[in-house]
DNA sequence: GGCAAGCTACTCGGATACACGGTGTCCGAGTGCATGGGG
DNA sequence: CCCCATGCACTCGGACACCGTGTATCCGAGTAGCTTGCC
């Protein structure tokens, strides 16, 4: 899996904390990660229309649903993009005992099993949305946390 | 993920119609793919004690355990490695708000919204055996499919 | 005929090149805001 | 005092190198079985 989704999602979490538009910068310095490779994955959900881009001097991304209706997955398909993880091969209509193609009608059973999985995978990723990961972010550090990070969000240096 | 395991599956399905260990040079152009490569792939599956490697003019693998004890699960993690896909870089450690790592007691919410995800993928892998998809091999080519097999695969020659 | 030594051919196993996707970076196009001048 | 034209600084967006992991391959080490010669 792409290492961009955990960053990904740390700025949805981030951006449920302001309303205004924050800048990629803003985002990069106080993760402390790199701006440049960072903008590369806020693009990828502007495609998606989790956020939404303003450009200008007092631009930046704005999420453009509420929280609790983005899901994690949703981040993780637009980074990852939403192709599965496995594909088949059709391994079974190669070979001397090769299976004629007019039998493939049904799946092959390792592709069957291995999508079953994929869908539970993302079943429990849907279940999880930024709202959670933001209730589980005051819980441990306590309400003022997300203030905290708002308002350092609004001070013009970082 | 790694398309070896997709032939690693296949070759685990083959091996329950015979005894008698197999050369992977058989295993590659039953299925019409590399030998060299597939030889990797049945190495991490000896290395895994999935399979047992016979040596000599008669050699090659066969199953130590019974199909039915063996999981897709087994064969992911042989082949692919134990390791999770998704690696939590701790990133709420870094930049001007990082938490102390005195607070970091319990892993971070996206950290563990991940690692439920992962656990329900494992499950889902868990449950599917070896036996499961042979008999689905057979439900869809009929009953003398894994015979055909077993036959071919005992020929001198392909 | 039985047995043992040697040979052969076949097997696995690890060490070795190549390629593609993810990682990281850069510069150009576009836009909203601030400023300064005029009415 | 209000409005508008101008400039500017800041933003995003896509195009450009680099690296690591997966992909593909090869050759050497080792062993079981066959052959052959001898007793």
């Amino acid at each position: 899996m792409s290492g961009g989704v955990e960053w990904a999602l740390h700025c949805c979490v981030v951006l449920t904390s302001i309303e205004e538009p924050v800048p990629a910068t803003k985002l990069a310095e106080l993760h402390d990660v790199s701006a440049s490779y960072l903008a590369k994955q806020l693009q990828a959900l502007s495609r998606a229309g989790l956020v939404r881009s303003v450009q200008g001097k007092a631009g930046g991304y704005v999420l453009t649903r509420e929280p609790a209706s983005i899901t994690v997955l949703d981040v993780v398909e637009a980074v990852d993009g939403p192709g599965q993880a496995f594909t088949c091969t059709e391994i079974r209509q190669r070979g001397p005992l090769a299976t004629p193609a007019e039998s493939c009608t049904a799946p092959c059973p390792i592709a069957r099993a291995m999508a079953g999985a994929d869908a539970a995978w993302r079943e429990a990723l849907r279940a999880v949305s930024i709202t959670d990961l933001v209730q589980d972010v005051v819980s441990a550090s306590g309400p003022p946390a997300m203030a905290r990070i708002g308002a350092w969000l609004t001070t013009p240096e970082g």
